[in-house]
DNA sequence: CGGCGCATCCACCGATCGGTTGATGCGCGA
DNA sequence: TCGCGCATCAACCGATCGGTGGATGCGCCG
């Protein structure tokens, strides 16, 4: 019997869930969560095999749940099942150390054989998933894009800071934000600050 | 007996909303539909009350379909429930005609309410969405915030135009570019093309 | 008819930005 | 230990932007 946790916000997408796996001899809904605090917990307590986790939660998000499950339960794998409109979250969810990465749009049996498939310790990665990824792997970095740093160079820009107030603002020279600004434009392939902040949006780099 | 038609290109969500309503008596899921164009057939042909729609879904996107329903199937009131993470067609969705606007982590009991409240004509909107709705309305032209032209500019500008080469591809001066970025810095609030890209992301004007 | 929003254009100026080149120190991983 | 990425700073210059204060013509709506 293959004991699940269902750890989602959404209290009729957990039902739906449910719904599937009802119709299962060998797998068990024992528990649900509605936020990320709640799944690592349950997680912890029930002895679950499998974690289907939604990566935007509230409390605590996804990302963090997965690499606390990874510790305080280590028996449990984690399937991430998130809806991925240009989630950039796929990276982080797989190095916190979820076993696969679903979308919520698939069908029925796919969730199913996923559920099992994680069980017996495989890696599930939905198509459109595996494309991203590959093309995240490709970039520098490998889908980090920019690093911290400038990201907190490009948040203040995106807020309409200019250069000199973004530098009081890190404590740190004009000079500094301009060679920042300089590699952001390099790893966007863009040429000036608006369209760096456009591109960053179109690539989930800033929300 | 409140006839239900359930659109959302998320089988799984789909099957959770028709457990929330097996229990209730009054209330019948006579119909499914994975995107838009299936939406409003359906909703014609089945001669529904109520249509639950997701607002994102492949083939016809949701508000697309709604302003088709309330043109094919008059009868039908439509329902919006979507995620909503910063969603931007709250006013598109009103105006095609949607009568209310729930979030899908609104909990079972709000669902069944606004399912009836809808069926009896009243509208129903989710307190965060009349909060965005409210601060939409309190925009300057209700929403549609800037002008088609300047919407060209800032298209442009998020694309890494300057000035003058916005110019060029419109065809007008480099000073008619500036008239049209003052203006849409006024109506954003901001003072420079980052910032105003970045809220044309966040406020849904860009996308 | 008279506003009002929109789109177009002009001039001027200080402020800011982007491009380039070069340099230093730190920490991490091969 | 060497290299690479990262963060920091510097100086210089041309290009561009933002701010201000106009001005004109058009179309719509009350």
């Amino acid at each position: 019997m293959i004991k699940v946790l269902i750890a989602d916000d959404h209290p009729v997408f957990r039902d739906g869930v449910r719904g599937v796996f009802a119709a299962e001899a060998d797998i068990e809904v024992v528990g649900e969560a509605a936020n990320g605090h709640e799944a690592v917990e349950r997680a912890a307590e029930l002895g679950v095999d499998v974690v289907l986790m939604d990566l935007r939660m509230p409390e605590m998000d996804g990302v963090q749940a997965i690499a606390a499950i990874a510790t305080r339960a280590p028996g449990a794998r984690t399937l991430v099942l998130t809806t991925f409109d240009g989630e950039s979250d796929v990276l982080p969810a797989i190095e916190a150390g979820a076993a696969g990465y679903l979308l919520k749009d698939a069908p029925t049996e796919e969730l199913l054989r996923a559920v099992r498939a994680v069980r017996r310790g495989e890696s599930v990665l939905a198509p459109t998933i595996a494309g991203r990824l590959m093309a995240q792997v490709r970039t520098p970095t490998g889908g980090r894009i920019v690093s911290d740093r400038e990201l907190e160079v490009l948040r203040l820009v995106a807020d309409g800071a200019s250069n000199r107030t973004a530098a009081a603002r890190l404590f740190v020279s004009e000079a500094s934000i301009k060679t920042h600004l300089q590699h952001i434009y390099d790893k966007l392939g863009v040429r000036d600050r608006a369209a760096a902040v456009a591109e960053a949006y179109r690539r989930g780099v800033l929300r």
